[in-house]
DNA sequence: CCCGTACTACGATGTTTATCGTACGAGCAG
DNA sequence: CTGCTCGTACGATAAACATCGTAGTACGGG
């Protein structure tokens, strides 16, 4: 039937299983502004992204560093999809674990966007 | 007796302005365990709390510092008085900055907390 | 099979951070 | 003034972190 599996690929990353998740290492992980940049652009996509779709202020290495912090950090889910690995945010778990915190957390961030950025 | 003004005192602390809060230094000061944990107790209490008051895991020299780095945060507002000093949240302006996010916070420490500690 | 793309792993570096100990300053009680 | 308590300042230290560059691995297409 339904043989929705698309290939699980070869290689998997290791992932904090829920319970594992620490609310201050998800603090720790959004208080880098790279990473919270990355996550709100996540959470406005509401899909998964190749890590090479972010266009970022620093080099590719860093870049693999601040996604690892976050998958560590129990903020995003990373999958590999051929060459390119897939992000998508954990809004199920984070949202079962502490409920409405990552929605308060992205309005913050856009809220002082908008103060910073829009004027 | 109710000498309202209770002296300012002589000595005061240089404290952000609402404005120079940033959401990310927040995330900072609230992504350590003993900073958390102060935090907690301050929103428990309700009331401005010495820093006496804390029973912390470290020495003197160390809470000095976690206090440092959540009032240069601003999260918390600290006054001398007498030879205490006064700690209290930042609630007035973090609530004007960020609605409900220092709610949303303290609900998802206090869930995990109840998760940990309380079985 | 060879090459290009996507991402990683490792080592280096400079900065920040959490921690401590000791010595000091400010207010309060004798 | 003396001594006590509260908290600071400074210096040291070890760990963590953000950053980079280079070299390498995995996958997909010709």
């Amino acid at each position: 039937m339904t043989t929705a599996a698309p290939t699980p690929s070869s290689r998997d990353l290791p992932h904090p299983a829920r319970e594992e998740i620490r609310l201050e290492g998800v603090l720790h992980a959004l208080s880098d502004p790279v990473r919270l940049r990355i996550v709100r652009e996540l959470a406005a996509e509401g899909v998964e992204l190749s890590c090479s779709h972010f266009v970022l202020p620093v080099t590719k290495s860093t870049t693999t560093h601040h996604f690892r912090v976050l998958r560590e950090s129990g903020v995003i889910r990373q999958i590999y999809e051929g060459t390119a690995k897939m992000n998508g945010l954990r809004r199920d778990d984070l949202d079962e674990l502490f409920p409405g915190l990552l929605d308060c957390l992205l309005t913050a961030a856009a809220r002082q966007a908008a103060r910073r950025g829009g004027g």
